[in-house]
DNA sequence: CGGTTATGTCCGTGTACAGTAAACAGGGAA
DNA sequence: TTCCCTGTTTACTGTACACGGACATAACCG
């Protein structure tokens, strides 16, 4: 490590080989509960064999990105979102979506940090209802 | 490219040196504007003079991570919101938030893609609000 | 004038991440 | 046995995000 890293370089998070429970192994279930070999799925999803294997059984540093991951939740019938999730990333579409508005959009997650999805789904159709109603002001 | 990649690899994102203006320039516009040395400025943030000037001339393949950007931002006196979305990324601790609710932190998001930030503000206060009136169920 | 110090820059190197390729071992079917 | 399909291991690749040393230039000081 550095010289330069003492300054604020700190928390660079726990470096697990897989985040949470277990991402790998759920897929490798998902998908022999399909049917899908292992070569099968990978040519599917875009991936090589020999990747896959590897994702399912973690012994990868970090997980496919979200875009692979995607493709795996629609072969799957699984929820995208979800699986990104488990994985340790974000959906795609979300990066853009947040930097179109960089301040607002940050306060706005900071302020329903910890709510519940009941919380979550009100003000989401408090947004459905104001977007419908046109922009009041 | 490998035989792999013809399945959903399509968007990989275009690649350009800096994403949208300019966010080296920038940067350094506001440094010189503070009086500091770019030696002394990689110190306090805790990168290498090198690779500052690099970044500094938009000579790099991608800029800084957040957190880098988060400490050039306090010594700037600027919104690190501001900067990190400049560089087309995101602040570290959203993902944290989004992944704690897998499915309803992305979907309000979608609900409020393309909101001004007024519409923003007006949600981000019934949140506050919500949070203050305890979970009403 | 010559030496020191401060400025920014160029070129090469290193490590982690996100994968690929080739070769391999084991089980069934013909 | 041979063939083929299963999954696995080892080694390699390219890009992102940095660091280090050497360098050119200009200013300052004696």
């Amino acid at each position: 490590m550095s010289v330069y890293s003492k300054q604020g370089t700190s928390e660079r998070q726990p470096v697990m080989t897989a985040q949470k429970p277990k991402f790998g192994p759920f897929i490798r279930e998902r998908r022999t509960a399909k049917g899908y070999s292992l070569r099968r799925f990978a040519e599917l999803v875009g991936i090589s064999p020999t990747y896959l294997s590897h994702v399912e059984q973690d012994k990868v540093d970090s997980p496919p990105t979200a875009d692979r991951i995607q493709k795996m939740a629609e072969l799957l019938g699984e929820s995208a979102d979800e699986l990104i999730a488990m994985a340790g990333r974000v959906p795609e579409d979300l990066p853009k979506i947040i930097q179109s508005q960089p301040e607002a959009m940050p306060a706005l997650l900071r302020a329903v940090k910890g709510f519940t999805p009941e919380q979550l789904k009100r003000l989401q159709d408090q947004a459905a209802k104001m977007r419908k109603e046109g922009d009041p002001q």
